[in-house]
This record gives structure tokens, sequence and C-alpha cells, in this order.
DNA sequence: TCAATTAATATGAATTCGCATATTTTTGCC
DNA sequence: GGCAAAAATATGCGAATTCATATTAATTGA
């Protein structure tokens, strides 16, 4: 039998995070993805790699630097995961013709097959989910969410505290 | 002058990933809270620290487990995240009086004080990027969200596809 | 056209993170 | 009461992730 101090708030509205919105947008894209995350991982791939399919399968050919902001992992590291990928024979390197420095990431066959796959499920896992909400309660929430990713994308930063003056440490003394 | 393939669709509305719910969260989370992680950085503290300084400026004396829950971390990082808290005189460990396997997270008078500090320029931040949506849009979203998290809290799986059957890693074979 | 600047990617070291599991304490059941 | 099972935390280690920077290529402008 529980305690009493074992009783969990169910939700408690009194605190400072349960209504931030930094935090809800994290805790829902945590709790959301994690069921599909799971899956991607028990076929053997990582979330980074997933996401790379996922955004390859959209646009092949991406270059390094576009995929990685587009597939939200910074650009070393998706150099490394791109390695892993090509060793793996789910992607290929080519360099831009135009342009040497650039180097264009390209699925092969095998990779568009098993993102063609997993972008299918996960439609179907977002079908699901959306099932789970209140009628038109998805669109308006991806539109809000759009309508914030757009806002963000590339700066314009919105100043919590003077960005120049971050924010004297301590503050007065008496 | 951008060439021809330099072109960035602006909004590449035909892909899968543009309009994919779990994308466009983590998307729109990343973005949103770009700009607050980083100065949270420049105050010398890492984000899942800055999670735990809020978390436990809501409600002090959390048990680690809830703790990591409320604070989006795994348990056992947790634990090493308040080692290092620990170290820098944040917090302190208390063991629970009645279950001695409980460990207790409080906050020292320091950690108090620059919870205090970071929660109220979380507040300004959080008004500033409501003051750029539309009007009643941040509400909207933030029911939705914690719709959202609350219907995928505890567990009860979603099924993307059915989660015994793996889907078969090569289909048929000509 | 050449040097300086900028852009795109890769590399190496240091850190963070997460899984599996050990340890300690409590609970449930006979 | 005592023993198996469960709960809470910590630990070790390997992999993932990041940061700073090196490398290579293109652009600018004098």
């Amino acid at each position: 039998m529980a305690k009493d101090e074992d009783r969990i708030e169910i939700d408690d509205n009194t605190g400072f995070v349960g209504d931030y919105l930094l935090y809800l947008l994290a805790a829902a894209s945590d709790a959301a993805s994690a069921d599909f995350h799971a899956h991607v991982r028990e076929q053997g791939l990582r979330v980074p790699e997933w996401r790379i399919l996922a955004c390859l399968s959209d646009e092949d050919g991406q270059m390094v630097t576009q995929l990685a902001q587009l597939a939200l992992i910074e650009q070393s590291h998706l150099t490394k995961i791109v390695d892993q990928m090509a060793a793996k024979g789910l992607v290929k390197r080519r360099s831009d013709e135009r342009d040497r420095r650039r180097v264009r990431v390209f699925l092969t066959a095998a990779g568009r097959a098993l993102g063609a796959r997993l972008v299918d499920q996960a439609r179907a896992h977002e079908h699901a989910i959306i099932a789970r909400l209140r009628p038109g309660e998805a669109a308006l929430l991806k539109d809000a969410l759009k309508h914030i990713h757009a806002l963000y994308r590339a700066g314009s930063r919105v100043s919590a505290a003077p960005a120049a003056a971050p924010v004297e440490l301590e503050a007065r003394p008496t």
C-alpha cells in the first residue's frame, strides 16, 4: 500500500515546469517518440540513422550540412553516422561536380527500401497517435509547431535576457 | 549569387518529414530551445543541470527516479549529474528516513538562488516566444502538448507495426 | 591572378550518455 | 520470522555526441 509520501503528483499544476512551453515541447516530443524510436532500434538502426533515411527518402542526394540541419543532427556527428551507414550499405557519398567541397549523400537500393518501409510504418504510427487526439487537434498542433519552427529556424534571437549582457550573475548586492 | 542547385527549399511541403508529427515536435523543441539552452551554457551549466534545478525549484527533495523522469534524463545519468552538481555545491543528497533505498536530492542555498534566477529568465524568455505567436496560439499548443504527454507518459503502446513481428528485414526474395 | 576570406566536410580528443548489472533495502508471502 | 521477489540507486564500460580545429575547395577583391 502506498505510503503518504509515495503518492505521485498526477499533474502538478502548481509548479513552473508543468506549464513551461519549452518543457512541454521536449516532454511531449520524448514521450510521443519513445514507441517508434524503440521500434527503430529493434530494426538495428539508431534514431539519427532513421532520421537520415527519412530525410533522404524525401530528397535524395542532399549535401552534408543541409542534411544535418534537416535531420536535427550536429554536422560532425552526421559525418560519422554517414560513415557507418555507408559501411552498412545504406547510403553512399558522391562529391558534388560543381562544388567539390560539397559531399552529397545518396541512398543505396537497400537504404531506399529500408527507408520506404520505415516511412510507411511511421505514417501508420502517426495515424495511431492522431486517432487518440481530439478531432482537429492534430492539425492545430502541427500548425503551431510549424509556426514555432519557422520562427526560430535561422536565428533571430528572442532575448531571454539581453544577449549582450548575459544577466549579471550576482544581482544587486544589498 | 546563388547557383541553381543552391536554392534551399524554403518549406518543402512535398516531403514526408515536413508534416510528420514526431518530426515537427522534435524540430520545434530543438529550434525553440536553442536560444535559452545557449544562455544556460553561458552560465556554466549544461542543459540537464538546468532541468534539474528547475524541477527541484518546483519541488525540493525529490527522489532520484522521480526527478529523472520529470527532468527527462535517464536514471543512471541523472545520478552522475547529481554527483557533479553536488561537487559544485548546487545540490546535496539525503537518504530517505523511511525508505533507505531512496535518495532525495535537495537544493543548497546556492542552487536555490541559481535556480530561481534561471526560472525567472526562462519565464521572460517564454513570454518573448509567446509574444511572437498568434493570440491564443500558445494556450492551444500547450493544451495539445499536455494532452500528448499525458497519453504517452506511462506506456500504452500505439503499435506502429506489430510489436511482436519486427517487420521482416528482407522482404520477399523474388 | 593571387592572397585572403569564407564555405563545406572531416578528424581527434574529451565528454556525455545509456545499457547492463551490482548493491542495498524493502515488501510479500509461506 | 525468514526467504524470494521487487524497488531504488550506483557503477563500469562501451558507444554516442560534441567541440575545436584541420583540410580542402571556392570566392572575393585588390
